[in-house]
DNA sequence: GATAAGTCTTCCCCTAAGGGTAAAGTCAAT
DNA sequence: ATTGACTTTACCCTTAGGGGAAGACTTATC
């Protein structure tokens, strides 16, 4: 099939799936007299595991290693979970770094008044009043 | 004083207070003999600003924004807040996200044997197998 | 005064993951 | 043969700067 039934299949735009081709996440076969990507049933499958791990928050670079153990029928389990470790830790670092942000900013914004008045120890703290 | 120094004392790059001034977060007074930039104490103290409300994970708009808050001191506190809020808006729906694709990461690695057998449910979710 | 080191300038390319658009070639149906 | 839908490559755009080159300037030393 051509591309933009690949991409309605898999649930993605036409231009993400050429996008992946491009940096060759995996290479859909070609039409050599008119250059058209030709994508298959297992083709299409590829797009939507990598767009299914993209939801995951797994990086481009993820995906070419998750659907490098995908298509390897023998990997080890162990492999596929250390990259979702990895990730884990990840979100997980960055859950800490938010709520952390989300505290103080909620604790500023608690204490500012919002009215009329331009006193605000929201802008006090940008400015550097308590560092 | 010039950029090296005003970078320094405001604990950033001079690659960065040369990018603010590029895009018109404010502008430095210009030698126009030799073309350099040149910061005053003012200067050093809202490139301060900008660097702790970008800690604070406001995107340079609002650095903008907030700057012109920081400035106008008849500002109302309740235009502040609001860029507050809103942030904490912002970063509450990127938490609850998160938390979410950390819980079902967690569960499909806790399912996951992670040993040297191939059988994974992490591949099999990011290959449908539950959508 | 000359020279070397350090600092400044602009300019261009790079990042992640595509989106938008244009020009040109192709396909299917009329 | 023509129309309209689809495809191709190619270029610029996004955030918030980082890296580095080439040339101008400054400061210190001789």
């Amino acid at each position: 099939m051509k591309i933009g039934q690949a991409a309605k299949k898999s649930g993605l735009t036409t231009k993400t799936v050429r996008y992946y081709a491009n940096i060759g996440l995996f290479y859909p076969e070609v039409d050599p007299s008119t250059g058209y990507r030709k994508y298959k049933q297992a083709d299409v499958a590829k797009l939507r595991f990598v767009g299914t791990a993209r939801k995951f928050d797994f990086s481009i670079e993820d995906c070419r290693e998750l659907l490098g153990l995908y298509e390897d029928k023998h990997r080890p389990s162990r492999d596929v979970k250390n990259v979702a470790l990895k990730k884990i830790k990840d979100i997980e670092g960055r859950l800490l770094e938010l709520q952390s942000l989300k505290e103080e900013l909620l604790s500023l914004a608690n204490a500012c008044d919002g009215d009329d008045r331009p006193n605000c120890p929201i802008i006090d703290r940008l400015a550097g009043s308590n560092n």
